[in-house]
DNA sequence: ACCTGAACACCGTTCAAGT
DNA sequence: ACCTGAACACCGTTCAAGT
C-alpha cells in the first residue's frame, strides 16, 4: 500500500490547504471509535480515515493524549446542546442534566471509556454546572451544603456513566462469561452464600441502566428530605 | 543489554523450575503499577522486574488482559481480607463494604483503573456481596426489591472507587490545570454563571473522598428510609 | 503554513529452540 | 514442563523534506 503500482489502488492524493481542521479530526475519531471500538483508535488508522498521512494530526494536536482530551470536550458539548433548565422543577433539571450525561456516554462507549479517567468537573459546559447549583438552591439547600451536593451530582452523572460505558464496552461474551461465573460460583456452595442465593432470579432481570436510575432517583430522595429538614429549621447533621 | 560482554552488567542466570507462578506475577504487576504507574506497566518491563524472559509471562497468563483480569481480582481479594459483616448494623457493614473498596482502589489507583472497566459485580468475594444482601434485609427491604438495591451498593462502591482511582492517576499538574480552567471560565463571565460563581469557594475546598462519603450517606438514607415505609405496610411506590 | 514519509524506540505476541 | 530469544506486526512520535 506504500508503493505506488501502475494499476489497482490510486495512490492518495495530497490534500488540499486547510482540509484537516481540529473539529474535523475529533468528528472522525469519534466516528472511529464508535464504528471500530478502543483498539482501532490508533493514528494509522485516524490517518487513513481522514484521507492523510499517518503523522497529519500532529499539526492539529500535540499528542494522542491532546486529542482524547478534544474528544471528551466533545462528548460533554454533545450531551448538552440544546439544554435548557426545567423551570420551577428542580429535580427535573437535575434528572435531565443527568441522563444527559448517561446517554451520551452509553451511545459513544468507547469515547467515554478514553474520556472517563480525564474529565473530572467542568471541563466544559458550564450552564449544565451552573443550572445544577440553581437546582439545589431552589430546593432549598442551605449554601453551605449547595457545593458538595453540586459534586455528588457532578461526580454521580460523570463517574457512573463512565462505569456503564466501561460495562458496555466488554464483548458480549466476556459479559456473558462473567454472569456465569457468577451462577457457577454460588450454585456450588449455596447455603454458604444463602442471601445471594435467594435473589438470584431477580438479579439476572436487573439492566445497569435501571440501577442508574435507582441510584439516582435515592440521591435526590435524601437531597429533598435534606431540603425539608433545612426549611423547618431542622439544621443539618 | 542483549549482547553479553566480558565486564560489567552480568548476563542474567536463567530461572530455576517453578519460579514463576501466577501469584508472583500478579504480586510484581500490582508493584510495578503502584511504584511506576500504568505506563510502565508492559511485558519486557513486566519481565525485568521478574528476573526473566520478556516473553516468560505468557507460559501462565493467555495474554496481557487475562493478567489484567487477575490483577483486578487481587485487587478484591485485597479489599476484603479479614471482612466480617458488621452484628446487628446492617448500615455499618454496608458503609465497611463501600470503603475497602474505596480505601483499596485508592491506594493503588493504576491497578484500579485498569480493573475499572473490567470488574462488574461479582467477580470475586462473594462473601462481601452475600453480607450485601443480609444487611440489605437486616434493614427491612422487601425481598423483590433488595437484588435492585444491592446492584445500587455494589455498582456505587466499584464504579465510585473507579472514578476516584482515575481521578488519583492524573499528575497533579494536570489536575491543576483543570482547576485554573474551571476559575478562569467563570472568570470571564461571572454574570453569566451567578450560582457557580458564588460558591466557587466552597468548590475548592471539597475533596473527592468526601464526595463520595456524601453521596453513600445519601444513599443509605434513602435505603433507610424505604425501608421504614415498608415496615409501616405503606408499600413502594 | 501545512502535509508527507522515512525513521526510531517501543510494545504485545508467536514460535522454534534450549534446558 | 518451563524459560529463552529471535522475530513479526503494530504503535506513538520526531524530523527533514516536499509543496
Amino acid at each position: 500500500m506504500s508503493t505506488p503500482k501502475a494499476s489497482g489502488e490510486a495512490r492518495r492524493r495530497r490534500l488540499p490547504r486547510g482540509a484537516l481542521t481540529p473539529e474535523r479530526i475529533v468528528t472522525a475519531s469519534l466516528a472511529l471509535l464508535d464504528e471500530q471500538g478502543l483498539a482501532a483508535f490508533t493514528m494509522p488508522r485516524l490517518g487513513r480515515t481522514l484521507g492523510a498521512d499517518q503523522t497529519a494530526v500532529y499539526r492539529h494536536f500535540a499528542s494522542k493524549d491532546d486529542l482524547v482530551l478534544a474528544v471528551a470536550d466533545r462528548l460533554l458539548t454533545e450531551a448538552f446542546e440544546d439544554f435548557e433548565p426545567a423551570v420551577d422543577d428542580w429535580r427535573g433539571t437535575l434528572v435531565d442534566v443527568c441522563q444527559r450525561v448517561r446517554t451520551t456516554y452509553v451511545s459513544h462507549p468507547a469515547a467515554a471509556v478514553l474520556s472517563g479517567p480525564r474529565i473530572t468537573t467542568g471541563s466544559s459546559e458550564m450552564k449544565a454546572a451552573d443550572a445544577v447549583v440553581g437546582a439545589l438552591r431552589a430546593a432549598g439547600i442551605p449554601d453551605p451544603e449547595v457545593a458538595l451536593y453540586y459534586r455528588v451530582i457532578a461526580d454521580f452523572a460523570l463517574l457512573w456513566s463512565g462505569g456503564l460505558a466501561g460495562f458496555r464496552i466488554l464483548d458480549e461474551s466476556i459479559q456473558e462469561a462473567e454472569r456465569t461465573t457468577w451462577a457457577t460460583a454460588y450454585a456450588t456452595a449455596p447455603d454458604q452464600f444463602g442471601n445471594l442465593h435467594s435473589i438470584s432470579g431477580d438479579l439476572d432481570r436487573i439492566e445497569s441502566e435501571q440501577v442508574f436510575d435507582t441510584a439516582l432517583e435515592l440521591l435526590l430522595d435524601s437531597i429533598a428530605a435534606r431540603a425539608a429538614r433545612a426549611r423547618t429549621g431542622r439544621g443539618t447533621a
